[in-house]
Order: C-alpha cells, then structure tokens, then sequence
DNA sequence: TCCTTTGTATGATTTTTATCATGTTTTAGG
DNA sequence: CCTAAAACATGATAAAAATCATACAAAGGA
C-alpha cells in the first residue's frame, strides 16, 4: 500500500530503474553478473516486473547483459557512462522529458504557457541533475560494505 | 491521445485544477460567477470532471461557489491569497508533495536516500515555486483582453 | 410554494499503469 | 549434441487514475 502515488517527478517504474541501476552500478561489472532472482528484493520489486524493466534497459544498450548459463545482468565500463537521464527515457519514453508542466502541446520556449517560467526553470534543474549523473558516479562515494539496500 | 502522460511533474488532475484557477483568477471575482458549462472547454477537459476537481478545491476553502440560480464558481479576494500548492495539496493529497524522489518511505532529512542530494534541490525548488505563487500573482501580467485560454 | 438552476455527492465505466505468468530463444557445460 | 540455465518476448490480469453518469440538495425567482 503506497501512499505516494501521485505527484511524482517519475513514475514507480523509472524509480523502480533507477534503484536497479545503482544497485548493478554497486555489485557488477563485466566478469561479475548478477540475476534478476538474486536482486530484486533489493529493488523492492517483484521478480518478473524487475526482469521486464531490465530488459528494456537492456535493450537500449543502457545495461548490459548475457544469456544463458553464468549470464546475468551486469553494467560495462561504457554503459558505467550513461546516466540517469537515459535510463529514464527508456522507461517513460523520449518525449515525456521535454513536456510542459501543464501538459499543454503547443508550449515551448518560443511559445511558453503561463507557468513556463514559473516552474520551467525547477523541471530543467531537474533534468539536468538527471543528464549531468553518470551512473558510474552515483556510487562514487558508496563504500561497497556500506549497505544502502534495500531501497 | 495525449503523449506526455509520464515523467509527470504532477498529475493531469492537477494540471487541469492549475489551467481552471487561473482561468477563475482572471474571469472571476465575488460578483461575477462562472458555471463549469461555461468554463470546461476552456481548460480542455470535460463538464462532469472539472466539476469533481472544482467541487474539492470548493470543499477545501481554495475556490469558492455558489448553489442555485446565479450561482457559480469563483476567486474571492481571499482565495487570491491561496498559492498553487494549496491547488496541488488539494488534489494530489497532503503527503504526496514531501515523498522522496524514489519513493522510499524511509527517506527524509536526517536519513536521506543516494538520490536525495541530488535531486532534491530541484524537486524542493519546484515545491518553493508552487509555494510562492499565489492565485493573485498568477495573472499578474496578463491583460484580460489578451487571450490564453484555452490552455 | 413550486420550479428551475445551480453545485454536491456518489458510484459506474474506461483507460492507463503496474504486475504477473507462461512460453521461446540463446548460451555454456557435460 | 543434449540439457539446464539464463535472458527475451508476449500476452493476461490487477490496480490505480481518469472519466462519465445519475441522483440529490440548496438557492433564488415567479
């Protein structure tokens, strides 16, 4: 039961990612794989959402992963330099990033709407906190004993 | 069919709670009433919902109305004074506004989550926004002849 | 007082999002 | 090869949000 459904800078489902991400950013890399089985509790999640999202990821070159016997989920150095913004993309699409905040069609910064300037400059803050995270960094100051899942 | 239905700032609801208190603002004052009929398409949205949305922010003080012939909804010199956060607070909940950016309950000030240095600024930027525009403020400089609706 | 006009309250329906389940494909080891 | 272990793909179900519809209550005018 969770009560914070609404008012959300992102859905359960890019917060779900996000976690996911950094937890694959904390415990893996190109030798060392983890499986869906063996984090998604970490993640606060049910196994098989988990996988689809990964997958996505995954498909998107955001993450890494191998099938198969000894495969799993994993980040590469390069996918270590995709931030937190891409992973987003993935999972709420391209377009949502760059929607007004109320939504209208026709606003942009040549034609804004009553709120642009009002709350523009908070939602491009946001982004650009999203774009300027590689997911490399987000665990730079995590000693990995330190544990900081489940999230 | 609406494109940006994620990645949302804050719930359509709650965008077209924000389009219809300006158009009160602007339209509106004790003596002068609009009805939903006259109002919904103005805000692009349907009779029957706007009216629920209007209802509540009626029943919670941050619009007011009036029953019976010549009645209506309308801004009185004090909901000017309400900012788009009570809007917001109103619609989406009380809570929802002070939930961690991913969600985890156990997050606040004192014990903050990985995300929370990063993102919170812009999240607390954007409530401090919501939080300092009131009713009033919102068509400031906007002459009544100049048409912004619909939004 | 009665009738029309308005908002109010409540619940049903639809759409979207989140979640679950099941089968398919690929890979590595024996 | 064959088999088991893994990701991958797809569709079914459940939950939540958005939308719609219908009956009720209050207010004002004739």
């Amino acid at each position: 039961m969770d009560l914070f459904l609404t008012y959300q800078m992102i859905t359960k489902s890019a917060k779900y990612a996000i976690k996911a991400v950094i937890y694959l950013a904390l415990k893996t890399d190109d030798q060392n794989r983890i499986l869906v089985r063996d984090m998604h509790t970490e993640v606060s999640v049910s196994e098989s959402y988990l996988a689809k999202l990964l997958q996505d990821l995954s498909r998107h070159g955001v993450i890494s992963s191998a099938k198969g016997r000894g495969g799993g989920f994993y980040l590469s150095k390069e996918n270590r330099r995709r931030t937190l913004m891409d992973v987003v993309k993935v999972i709420e699409g391209e377009d949502a990033v760059n929607a007004c905040v109320l939504g209208i069609s026709s606003c942009d910064t040549d034609n804004p709407c009553v709120m642009h300037h009002l709350l523009g400059p908070s939602k491009m803050a946001f982004n650009k906190a999203l774009e300027a995270t590689t997911l490399a960094s987000l665990v730079d100051g995590i000693p990995e004993k330190h544990p900081i899942f489940p999230l």
